[in-house]
DNA sequence: CTGAAAGCGCTTACAG
DNA sequence: CTGAAAGCGCTTACAG
């Protein structure tokens, strides 16, 4: 960090306070709202202000109030992941927050980590902001203590993720278990009977867990057992994606259909499906998870679950500031849609 | 804005002070990382801080010194523009300013905002940030005057655009000409010899003007002059892309290629031509600007021109560290690379 | 409705 | 190398 240039001569209340004809104090209330000021020496201070274009120094105010009007949002992803490529789901999340924040009058405070790096005391400890918005992808597992640290510091945190039994943070997540299901029923109904899925199916990664519950759920229902050995690890990226069909292609597998449980798993199983030679969704039907402004552009268009990023936004904004108030907060799940798109019209195609 | 629960008993630098028995300034000093504290003496402040998790009010020092360790990135765009999507382009920009802050300690407060909001006053006047760097789309000659006014007030800014002469603040952009000239030289390469052009032409939009002066030039260098009727008004976005296609079809132009001022534009100009039945490349060549994400994945994938983000990122919070300095900085323009894809791919295919 | 005063938690010149 | 003290610019209880 740098030593600005000195700035001339800053404008305080005091000098508001001088023009206006008022003492400092009052100046303040005025500029806070409060009720106590008169209306005629209300207008005179808002005066002054405008002449002098006078703004209050958020610095020396959250010191003295205790707060910052501030919210951090923490993206994290798991240390493999490229690094210049940030996954669009969660861009358009950032994007949700953002504007939830704004409605709220609060300023936003991004950052993005890697999840063996210390946030866990960062943004909140330092006052620079009131509570934290944690979003990201990574091992559940290998992060929990630190939620559970987090809490135990009395930070205010929320987090978009799978909603669990016993976590020690509030969640909010969609219901990646009826998605799952959806996608599943979905593929059966298009006749498919042997369906792989992308994506690792461990505590380890509960959202992802969770759709392949819903996956297991939904064949049982039709009478088939979920095959172990259709089902491939994949953390959410393209080139995953790319090989784990790669990987269960190497052993031999037969598979009329792929549910994949991310878009960007999705994609690359289309990308490494076509190099096979095999076409989606004649030969093998295809379905991801998340509807990413991709979805819709890739050849055929992907069948996929949408999650409601908008909605998503705003209630992770509100629980946190119902958190910052002392109130008592559950966690909560957004219902998904099925997008069918052409990747999994496999009947139509036979 | 909310008021906060209490916090239990915060811990101070005087709590740091006692532990360690030294005065509250050393543990200042220690903390700062002054070269006038003995090791010994650090060391037993280090363990107390540790003991203790304690961590620096930021609105404390911020306020004390002056400045805040933090930079505000402004996005905005048209009031016209979709609310729920922003463009690809700019989160990928935001991604790699996000990375260049934390690379150089800073923390990075986002906000989106429309272009008529009063930004020019915000983050700097009210010491939450040192300095803004603005990115976005807008028409230019409607919001010169508030970065002149940003200027004069002495708020420290750097802008994501196009490099002109006489501008009121510091740009850095890449080289739209250059960018526009390599597209319609390829397309030219390809036989095409009516190229259409799909984007405002226009001093309010310097950069799509920039690439479109490249076109005309690189016309004009085959021995053709750019065909006024061949030009369509559209801004970054799918829609307005299709609609620019529709306008042009409507009018009865008849064309081989279209350049499309950005991939927004191209992918929605793409699905207008298939709407009408045109398919390209065979019958109509296209080019995007931008290289988004899905340039790669729409079908056929998309030619076009890749700005750095990375570097951008980089040169931006580059400049904006360098202007807090008090140095002088100079705009400046970035090269840009020809991606060629199947879109733009005539020649072969007839 | 208004003012004088204390104090938020640091940083840094000043004196040793 | 260290400490006592002033002060950054607000907010708010207290007294009127």
């Amino acid at each position: 960090m740098v030593q600005p240039v000195r700035e001339k001569n800053k404008i305080t209340s005091f000098d508001i306070a001088h023009r206006a004809g008022v003492s400092q104090s009052t100046v303040s209330r005025a500029l806070r709202g409060s009720p106590l000021v008169n209306e005629e020496t209300r207008r005179r201070i808002q005066a002054a202000v405008e002449e002098l274009n006078y703004k209050v120094d958020k610095n020396a105010s959250s010191l003295r109030r205790k707060h910052s009007g501030t919210l951090a949002l923490l993206l994290f992803e798991d240390p493999t992941a490229d690094e210049s490529h940030i996954n669009p789901f969660f861009l358009s999340m950032l994007g949700s927050i953002t504007r939830a924040c704004a409605q709220e009058g609060y300023d936003l405070l991004v950052s993005f980590q890697q999840l063996s790096h210390d946030w866990h005391a960062d943004y909140a400890d330092t006052k620079k902001a009131d509570g934290i918005i944690l979003l990201g992808y990574g091992d559940y597992l290998a992060y929990r203590d630190k939620l559970r640290k987090l809490a135990e510091q009395g930070t205010r945190s929320v987090r978009w993720g799978a909603v669990l039994p016993d976590q020690p943070d509030v969640s909010i997540g969609c219901d990646n278990h009826a998605g799952g299901r959806m996608v599943t029923e979905h593929l059966l109904a298009q006749g498919c009977r042997r369906i792989a899925f992308l994506g690792e199916a461990s505590t380890h990664y509960p959202e992802f867990f969770a759709r392949y519950l819903g996956y297991a759920e939904a064949l049982e229902q039709a009478g088939l057992a979920a095959d172990q050995a259709l089902q491939a690890d994949a953390e959410s990226t393209e080139r995953s994606g790319y090989e784990a069909v790669e990987t269960l292609l190497a052993r031999g597998e037969r598979f009329d259909a792929v549910f994949a449980a991310s878009d960007l798993i999705a994609i690359g199983a289309l990308q490494a499906l076509n190099a096979r030679g095999l076409q989606v969704p004649r030969d093998v039907a295809l379905a991801g998870f998340d509807d990413i402004p991709m979805a819709s552009f890739v050849n055929p268009p992907l069948t996929t679950v949408l999650q409601d990023t908008q909605q998503a936004g705003r209630l992770l904004v509100d629980a946190l500031l119902r958190l910052i108030r002392g109130e008592v907060v559950e966690s909560a799940m957004l219902p998904v849609t099925l997008k069918v798109r052409r990747s999994s019209l496999w009947k139509q195609e036979r």
